[in-house]
DNA sequence: GTGAAAAAGCAACAAAAGTTGCGACAAGTC
DNA sequence: GACTTGTCGCAACTTTTGTTGCTTTTTCAC
């Protein structure tokens, strides 16, 4: 086992598509050979496990199996399958994702919104999605690195309104980060709770309803 | 084992404080005596322990022990844990949750949204929400289950929308399972991903919020 | 009451999940 | 290259989870 194996972003390989490792990973004894390459088969396999039969029915050995290497190993390494989920899903990077600028608030947001349709509205990229917050439900340590990701997450994401605050688009008071999510809170109920379609399309409509508002407007000025 | 205990319903009974069981259950064998009595202590301690403990943290054995049932019991009558976790939530009644109607759509929706948030806000109705998405994501047969709780729970919030739409309070090409989506997917995601406190306050802003729209309105006429 | 049928209890079993100790070997140090 | 140490493979083990066959108890129809 010599090829390279790419490192893979489960939330945000659509979303972000550059993923760059930043440190070679530093509290490692030996980062140089077979145990480095390890880890990463290991994390590969327990990945795609992941998306292909989602977080209840991959089972530990079925990763070390894939992987080609014995249970105990991966046992010793990761404690749970939760934390080994957490690793393979990356819940600690996930920093410095592109988001869009492109001078126009609702073009930003649906450019957002269809990114997060995009990637979880596949059936791969669901149980894959699914499978995080499945395990970050078995672990409270896993779950304070979930909402430590999504609270960078969402920091990222609330600049697109900030800005359009400076530009004048939206008014001082906007709750930026409420925006952000009453946008992506529909896609990933539709996930989690309802089963309805996610798509693009949606994600549109979502963001036009969010913007504009439902009520009947009456004038206003400014 | 004499006193009767009074079946609960995990998703709703915050939300819907009436909770009529219609039929005593029709497919039953011997709903006399004993029969009954077993199951309705299993699901009371299976609805329990997914609230004090969560879906993962819970076994078949810890019910069966809290309801004083030996675990072959509880095997044969619910083949997986899922399975009961489904049936202790309750996911096949939770049908006439009273909507509120006011007359005024943003007092109806705020009491809607309150609602959830009392529901999934506090540290119990937290885990006991997210037991059930859990539990769902672990059989397929349980996901169904819970789309068509959903598809329910919808079609009774969109009526408070459509009432409002008959008062002309909204436009009639609103949409109005995307607007109740836009209200309650806010609350859930801060369940779900983000962690951030659901409060009433947060949901009454994102009513607000998603009613009069977040951009600056230009003069509109109707 | 009496008997047939249903359901619970019990114990023993089977399978899966997770752990431990040890020998082998690979990685980094001199 | 030899030494030290971290990591892996393997086998044996424990624990947890789920199953099966049989007995006993309970319900319900008569």
């Amino acid at each position: 086992m010599h090829q390279e194996i790419t490192k893979r972003n489960l939330f945000c390989d659509n979303v972000a598509r550059v993923m760059t490792k930043p440190e070679p990973r530093v509290g490692e004894k030996r980062p140089g050979g077979r145990a480095e390459r390890v880890r990463l088969s290991v994390l590969q396999a327990a990945s795609e496990l992941l998306t292909e039969v989602g977080y209840d029915k991959m089972s530990v050995e079925d990763v070390a199996a894939r992987a080609g290497v014995h249970k105990t190993t991966v046992y010793r390494r990761w404690p749970t399958k939760a934390d080994l989920s957490a690793d393979a899903a990356d819940l600690h990077v996930a920093e410095a994702i592109p988001m869009p600028d492109t001078g126009d608030l609702v073009e930003d947001l649906k450019l957002l919104a269809r990114d997060v349709a995009k990637n979880i509205g596949t059936e791969h990229g669901a149980r894959r999605s699914r499978s995080i917050v499945v395990a970050a439900a078995a672990s409270d340590d896993l779950t304070v690195a979930m909402h430590q990701f999504w609270a960078r997450r969402l920091a990222l994401s609330t600049a697109v309104v900030e800005r359009a605050i400076e530009r004048g688009e939206l008014c001082e008071s906007t709750n930026a980060k409420l925006l952000i999510e009453a946008i992506i809170g529909p896609l990933w109920i539709r996930l989690l709770l309802t089963g309805e379609p996610i798509t693009e399309e949606v994600a549109d409509e979502i963001v036009d309803l969010v913007i504009s508002g439902a009520k009947l407007h009456e004038v206003h000025t400014h």
